[in-house]
DNA sequence: TACTGTATTTCATTTTTTGAAAGGTAAAAT
DNA sequence: ATTTTACCTTTCAAAAAATGAAATACAGTA
């Protein structure tokens, strides 16, 4: 019996639905049913019952509710319990990641860590999240916010803080730019003859340019910029449409200067998923493994 | 953080010795090194303080020998009550098992077994475990004690119930083969000159094969014979000598009318491990899922 | 200096876990 | 009555993790 599986079944005893607890969990349906199977084996009592409509606890399963919060709460005040004999943990930790994760993920990400380790010296740098894993990987920065890469250098841990669709943004502003839009609107040559603002590096660039080739489109490149949140300004300024992350666009001080272009079919632009990286090795290091932990707890795993 | 960790950190707490503890917990000594040392990093904190000479427990570690106690004994309270308030757990087990087995490792489970489920009824059958698998594959038995093959066919479910060193026998009594044995003894010529009585079928067999060829040795076979306690009956009667395990021929009657004949070098002949068996389908049955986490419990963890 | 006892790393292999897709089932909608 | 919908479970191929043999590292001891 593990504590994973503790979380699990308390998250589909809350939602009483496989589907959504697995999302919850991040996990698929099928991995979470095994493991409430699994669990429900080792106990030797159906915990569940579900028939295709409904899942529904049983009375060992309303019992098991309190038996796992007990079991977690438990360990939580003894992994507590550990760091306070042990004296505060000191020391220092860098982290790089957007302007806009600073106001978004890592906020809250930041409280927790603060107070549970008021000791350690946070080294906070931002910049364009295209650079985050190369950042990592040469050891310039401890862990960083990066747009989650279709495929993970082997050596690099990941955590992720959550998902953003992706908008295309136009000026509202009258210019050259809005007219052309407004005149053009739903007919597909508008899309050739738009200026794009295209950001350099990163992810952001791979799914533009994966949903340029799928629509067949060669986009007029106006700019490339490095960093979301500069895109959403030049966009604002009239200088072309920009594809940008949806919490880039909601922090964005430009938000009222422009509007959303609808792309068809709707979601053939994949949404990223932004995750928390740093090297594995990296991972022994009780500060960063204290961050790490706090991350765990926020992001991925409500119980545990 | 897993009940398996509990019980490896259990063991190592009372042993203070990675190698004993890790042999206990039925593990190698890396793996019990990892578990603990991943137990640690989950805890954020050193359960063990090592260097080659020693093993200590930290106060933290002495602290999470209560942890793990209370954890473990609360998961098994649980379990119980789940099944109290199911009502008993009733039903038909069929077991086939060596007489022997019966005497030794069977007995302390059946113990267990009944105490633990007093309205399963228990079929109990004994012969040649050279039958074992096939009985059990057949689904003529849920379960078997069996000799442990080198490779166990795919869809078997094991549990290693313990082991036993394989001995050679010869009588004591006056006869041909003792004058025989008397006279050429510790000359390798013996070997070729005695009467061998073999096991038809099963691992025993191959054991005695494979340090046949090993001492380029053809026997002289006397007897076929099903069965490990027949053969203990056979060799004292002054028929030949024979191989059986060591766990065979201490809880036989014919013990003080034979003698040990000493192989060389000492361990050609691998001692066997024996265990219990069971189609991997099968222990989804509740009746049989009950015997085998009796089982676990006796022989495999002693925490859990 | 070689040897011994012991914990840990490395590395190739085996085992387990995973999720996409398919399957199955029963209510709801047409 | 048939299709659609909702959703839990199974299957299966691929990815990830755990495993143990052998190598390594290290500190006392002969």
């Amino acid at each position: 019996m593990d504590h994973k599986q503790l979380g699990y079944f308390l998250t589909l005893a809350e939602t009483l639905h496989f589907a959504r607890a697995s999302e919850q969990c991040h996990v698929s349906a099928p991995t979470l049913s095994r493991q409430i199977k699994q669990l429900e084996q080792e106990l030797g009592t159906e915990l569940f019952i579900r028939d295709n409509r409904s899942v529904r606890l049983t009375v060992n399963g309303k019992a098991f509710v309190d038996y796992a919060q007990a079991t977690l709460a438990k360990w939580r005040q003894f992994k507590g319990q550990c760091q306070d004999s042990a004296g505060p943990l000191t020391g220092e930790l860098s982290m790089y990641c957007s302007v806009t994760a600073t106001y978004s993920f890592t906020y809250d990400l930041f409280a927790v860590f603060r107070k549970q380790f008021p000791a350690i010296e946070l080294n906070l740098n931002t910049g364009d999240p295209a650079f985050s894993i190369n950042h990592v990987q040469t050891g310039k920065e401890d862990v960083a916010v990066a747009v989650a890469p279709s495929h993970l250098p082997q050596g690099v841990a990941y955590l992720p803080l959550g998902k953003s669709k992706l908008v295309i943004i136009a000026p509202t502003m009258d210019c050259p730019l809005s007219e052309l839009i407004n005149s053009h609107l739903n007919t597909p040559s508008l899309w050739e003859q738009l200026p794009f603002i295209m950001p350099e590096h990163g992810v952001l660039k791979e799914r533009i340019d994966a949903f340029c080739a799928r629509q067949k489109l060669t986009p007029k490149v106006y700019a490339h910029v490095s960093g979301h949140e500069a895109m959403v300004a030049l966009a604002s300024l009239g200088f072309g449409v920009a594809c940008v992350p949806q919490i880039v666009l909601e922090q964005s001080p430009f938000l009222n200067q422009v509007q959303h272009l609808e792309v068809e079919p709707k979601g053939s632009l994949e949404e990223i998923e932004i995750g928390l990286i740093c090297k594995q090795k990296r991972l022994q290091d009780p500060v960063v493994s204290a961050l790490w932990q706090c991350a765990t707890q926020l992001f991925s795993n409500p119980y545990s």
